[in-house]
This record gives C-alpha cells, structure tokens and sequence, in this order.
DNA sequence: CTAAAAAGTTAGTTATGGCTAACATTCTTC
DNA sequence: GAAGAATGTTAGCCATAACTAACTTTTTAG
C-alpha cells in the first residue's frame, strides 16, 4: 500500500482506476453496441449517469476521449491504446485465474475487474506467461484433485 | 470493478482497504518493537501523523482497538483476529507471486499490499492450495527457461 | 524539576468520485 | 411537427481519506 503520494493517479500514465474502468466500459459499450452512449457505460459499471458526464469530461481533459455534449463518446488514438492495455490486462489476469488457479469464470471476472489496476507489468507479464505455457504443453497447469475439491467452495 | 454500492467499504467486515491497511501496520509494529506507537505506524504506512489518529479512531468505534488519547493502541479480540486475517491473505499471495509466479520478493510484497484487500476467498485459497502443494512436490511450480530469463525485467 | 524535544491531537482544507434532484436536449411517435 | 419519453447535463451534496499548521501532552536531558 502507501507509495501513491498524492493524486490517487499515478500508476498507469496518470491514470486513476475509476478512470480505467470507464475507458475499460467504454470500450466495451462501443464493442457491443457501435457507439458508446452514456446510460449504457452507466449500466455498464453500476453508477449514475452524472457519475458517467463527470468522468467522460475528465477523460476528455487527458485526451483520451472526444466529449462533445449530448454526443456520444468517441475515443482518440491515445485513448484506444490505452484502454486496449488495460482490457488486455484483464484478459490476462481473468484467464490466468480461470486457467492456472482454475477458478470460477464469473469471480475470475470480478477479480480482475480490480486486479487489472495495481498489478504491476512485471507479475502481469509473468500471468501470461505462465498461462501461455501451460495451455501449450498442458503442463504446470494440471490441478491436483484436492484442488478441484476446494472448487465446491462456491462463495 | 463496480459492485461496491456505498460506503467504499463492504469487503471484509466492513473494512475499507485503508483501514485494513492500518490493522496490518498496527500488527506489524507491535510485532517488532512490542507496542504500537503512532508515529511508527505512520512512518509504516507513509502517512503523516493526523492521518494514524483518525484511522485509530475509526478502527476503536468498530471495536477493532483500544484507544486512548496520548496512549498507544491495543488490540481486541476481534481486532487481533481481523489483522491477522489480513496479514494471513498478505501472506498467501505474496508466496504465491515469488514461489510460483517467481517474482522479485520486493515487487511480491508491494503487489501483496494491494491485492490482499480485493482478491477474494476463492482466490486465496486457491493461491494458498496452488503454493503449498508446489513446495511439497515441486511440482507444477518449476518454472521454464523461457520466463526465468524475463526475471530480469526489473522494472 | 524544569525546559526542550518528541509524540499525539485538533481544526480546517483538499482531492476523488460517487449520489440525487432538477433542468436541458434529442429522439420518437402519432 | 409537436408532445412525451429517453438521454444527457448541471448544481449541489456526501463520504473517504489524505494533508498542513498549530496546539497539547508526554518524555527526556540537563
């Protein structure tokens, strides 16, 4: 913990993990759907629609999105990039929890959700790695029966 | 992400990372210098020290520690339990980053600070299962040629 | 035993990021 | 094309959790 000093942005170039999951649900809106409305990146993460305005503008302000009022949200180069790391990020956590840890597909989800902001490259990278190998050569992966007991577990 | 409807904290008890991250600074002080005086846990924790009186404060409304002004903290019951469940979840995926992802021990720690307030049971005992059986075996936890040379990514 | 240092507290400010209520704009449908 | 529904925005509020400056209490030296 602690080493965030100031802004609660610092990590991902300045970006906070509230911002990260807005490009992150933007990104997925416009996926699904073709353009990115505000009400849908609202339902998408759960919060009001203000919440969404308020957020749009910041991002807009960094240069990550365009914001025109009453338009519907559009990203920049930078931010396309941006949110494409960090979706790749969750893929690459919510996959190396489904495949190596052998977890639950709908919590894998939910970890990652809030994993995907405070990993850092270096475990991030090590995930993918790990997850690519064993799917390669069927290898460390391999979880023992009193592994997939605890799988009962449900929550 | 998501899902956290209001007060920010809701996970473990009711605790907010923060103030989890007071119990586990609490413990670790007392642990090494027999009490737990606030300026040490504000340097433990990098805060300033209004900071440390606040979250002590917080933490003596829910019962977690004993508090009185100008004296240092104690642990209750409950609060000795719940930092030690905390310190537990550091634990576990701190030795699972460095045993089976093979993780400098330093970024293991840092990443363990964070992630212990948001992986879930599911997940912990998974990591938990995951790093015990691969000391015992050592097993799937032989990592390959191929991700021991990106250990020298360092940061 | 007293004065200075160290430790702890209070009060007040700041930043992030959510919310509701009320207003504005755009779309849709007759 | 006008009325109502849907969508988006504004304004103002709340909670968390950090900070600084200034003050109080306790500890420690001489």
């Amino acid at each position: 913990m602690v080493e965030i000093k100031r802004t609660a942005a610092r990590k991902n170039n300045g970006l906070s993990a509230s911002q990260e999951d807005y490009l992150e649900a933007i990104l997925n809106v416009a996926d699904a759907s073709g353009i990115a409305r505000s009400t849908d990146i609202a339902v998408s993460l759960g919060v009001a629609k203000p919440s969404v305005t308020g957020a749009i503008k910041l991002l807009a302000q960094r240069g990550l999105v365009n914001y025109k009022p009453y338009g519907c949200v559009t990203f920049t180069q930078k931010g396309v990039s941006q949110a494409g790391r960090v979706a790749q990020r969750h893929e690459i956590i919510k996959s190396f929890f489904i495949n190596i840890l052998g977890v639950d597909a709908a919590i894998a989800q939910k970890a990652a959700c809030k994993a995907e902001h405070l990993l850092g490259p270096v475990i991030i990278s090590r995930m993918r790695d790990f997850t690519n190998l064993t799917k390669k050569k069927a290898g460390p992966g391999r979880i023992p029966a009193r592994i997939e007991k605890v799988k009962g577990t449900k929550r």
